[in-house]
DNA sequence: TTGTGTTTTATTGCCTCC
DNA sequence: GGAGGCAATAAAACACAA
């Protein structure tokens, strides 16, 4: 028994074959031992057949019929080489192999059949079948590992292109801002204020209106998605007047008559490095909260938000010359 | 020939299942 | 409790460069 309690094969000899078979190009032969032979070191050297022999290779001094000298030193070797592995022959590989094809598992039956094949013990066979589920095992995480780093590397490059866009795009916003409150700076601060209350009925108006129209379509412009809430409501603006250019506001002390609760700090430089991903997508699909923030009016044509976008440009036709065109 | 790295065969200990 | 599977590991066999 072995040390771990473990009884191999029946017996505790090690691995020495019983006799020739799995020769190249013929059907293995019967296994003496598995047909109820005595165990192979009763049965002489005749039946302990190293691989080698088997296969014929390794110019084996063998053969079936050996003088009682080869046996005696084949007893010999039994007992002094106890401990020497014996490679299998490829012969008896490659019937493994293809018994591992049909099936990794080894079941009692199977195993013992392969064995009277090959002409080795159950226990060999039981190892090499472990050994080569494995191997199997370590070839197919191998294979797992570059499908996943593949998909990684493919999320990876998305992202950074995606990380470009936004930056791109933060730069836009800021290059808009500046110009907005450049354009407006010598505005006439005495037209000014009449600032309404942030409870303004006329921007909760605005606002619910601005609400309602965000899942509808802008067919006149063609723009969707991204500035549909701003551009129909926009379209309303126009019509009931409430949105004028006599209302006027404060961007960061600067008078704006543009921009109702405009809240500076996301105008001049919104800094969403913190946000989670929703912030992020609610920051660049409506680009502005849906309340209370109103975008000036934009004409179709006018918007060019997208000058390192293809694909995603988030419906703005693309003018890398003009940025935003503030049409009031 | 020899040193070194890799592959293959086999062992050990632990675990699960029946 | 025995049988068998698996992970970790040992060690022999093998490949190959220097």
């Amino acid at each position: 028994m072995a040390s771990g309690g473990r009884v191999y094969g029946g017996s505790n000899l090690p691995p020495i074959m019983l006799q020739p078979s799995a020769a190249p190009g013929c059907p293995p032969l019967d296994s003496f031992y598995l047909s109820g032979s005595p165990p192979p070191f009763l049965l002489g050297s005749t039946s302990m057949v190293s691989f080698e022999d088997v296969n014929g290779s390794g110019n084996s001094k063998r053969s079936l019929f050996r003088s009682f000298d080869q046996e005696e030193d084949e007893y010999d070797e039994y007992f002094n080489q106890s401990g020497k592995k014996r490679r299998l022959t490829v012969d008896q590989l490659k019937f493994l192999e293809r018994s591992f094809e049909a099936d990794n598992k080894l079941e009692p039956d199977r195993k013992l059949q392969l064995a009277k094949d090959l002409g080795l013990q159950p226990r060999q066979v039981a190892i090499w079948f472990q050994n080569r589920r494995a191997r199997w095992k370590a070839k197919q995480m191998e294979r797992d590992y570059d499908v996943l780093q593949a998909s990684f590397n493919a999320l990876k490059a998305d992202y950074d292109r995606l990380s470009q866009e936004k930056e791109d795009l933060k730069v836009q916003i800021s290059i808009l801002s500046d110009e907005f409150v450049q354009k407006h700076q010598g505005t006439n601060m005495a037209e000014a204020p009449q600032a309404l209350p942030p409870e303004n009925p006329a921007a909760a108006s605005i606002s619910e209106e601005s609400k309602q129209d965000e899942n509808s379509t802008s067919p006149k412009n063609g723009n969707k998605g991204v500035l549909d809430s701003d551009s129909t409501s926009t379209k309303k603006r126009e019509g009931d007047n409430m949105f004028d250019a006599d209302s006027h506001y404060y961007i960061s002390g600067v008078h704006s008559p543009h921009l109702e609760h405009v809240d500076s700090s996301f105008i001049l430089e919104p800094d969403s490095s913190d946000l989670s991903q929703d912030e992020d997508d609610s920051l660049s699909r409506g680009f502005l909260p849906s309340t209370p923030y109103r975008l000036p009016k934009l004409e179709p044509g006018d918007y060019s938000l997208a000058s390192s976008s293809t694909s995603r440009n988030f419906g703005f036709p693309v003018d890398d010359n003009a940025f935003w065109s503030w049409s009031f």
